[in-house]
DNA sequence: AATGTTAATGCAACTTGGTTGCAAAAGTAA
DNA sequence: TTACTTTTGCAACCAAGTTGCATTAACATT
């Protein structure tokens, strides 16, 4: 079940997603830390995650990030796009990008996650 | 650190990777519960990763799968193969394709890791 | 504005997957 | 056998996330 009334902690969960860079529940439930309690974050996460306004995916570590979602609504979710983890700053981002997938033999593909990790523009070397 | 003696745990995990599908650590605790200890479990998974006979992954929901290596060695590892798993019947193994990611304006990529679902050859409908 | 209804919250306790420290057991070489 | 060192089992621990429940806060109705 989603959003269904305007609280403060949804406010200050959003204020959090202004860009477009993905936020780990930690991450969050440290910045919030004086405003909200932890169970708080998992469950307002949770709802935005089912109503279509954030998304969210595991890095390689376990770690779950949430992220704003670009069109989605509480009945369809378009967020099959590939993710990439700065291996040097730790940011992790949505990619704008378009990963294609071959056929695969006897199988029948319903979704796919791509973590690409490396080294984001500002840690290149 | 990889293995440097050839104990019962050590081939007791090994004779579970016979095939080539991929075990998750809590199925092979549970699996080996009478023989061997968690800890050990853990332990004995993560040297045989040391040593590039096994390699691991996480699927969407956080649980570490492991699966046998084709043809990595202690020194070198090539498992950036995408991996399978069938929302279906759960089952999880390792996909002989390759995907190719194309370019990623401003950012260096060293590494991805992909994971498909949906539904197996034996749970086509 | 006061009231009633019910969703949302805080808190503590719990669950789960995984890790650590250490003494005891088992490989290995001599 | 002995000595040496790795490996193991156990219990205790840890961190991320979940659950139950009493309290608080949205918000619709009066
Ligand atoms: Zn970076
Ligand atoms: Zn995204
Ligand atoms: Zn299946
Ligand atoms: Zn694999």
């Amino acid at each position: 079940m989603g959003i269904i009334r305007k609280t403060q902690s949804v406010e200050f969960l959003l204020a959090e997603f202004q860009s477009t860079e993905a936020l780990s529940a930690i991450e969050l439930i440290g910045r919030l830390d004086s405003k909200l309690n932890k169970t708080t974050v998992y469950r307002v996460l949770d709802k935005l995650e089912d109503d279509g306004v954030l998304h969210s995916f595991l890095d390689n570590s376990g770690i779950r990030w949430y992220a704003k979602c670009k069109s989605c609504t509480k009945s369809k979710h378009f967020d099959g796009h590939p993710h990439f983890q700065c291996l040097s700053c730790g940011k992790v981002d949505c990619l704008n990008i378009n990963v294609y997938l071959p056929e695969i033999p006897n199988r029948q593909v319903t979704v796919s996650q791509i973590l690409i990790q490396g080294n984001c523009e500002f840690c290149a070397n």
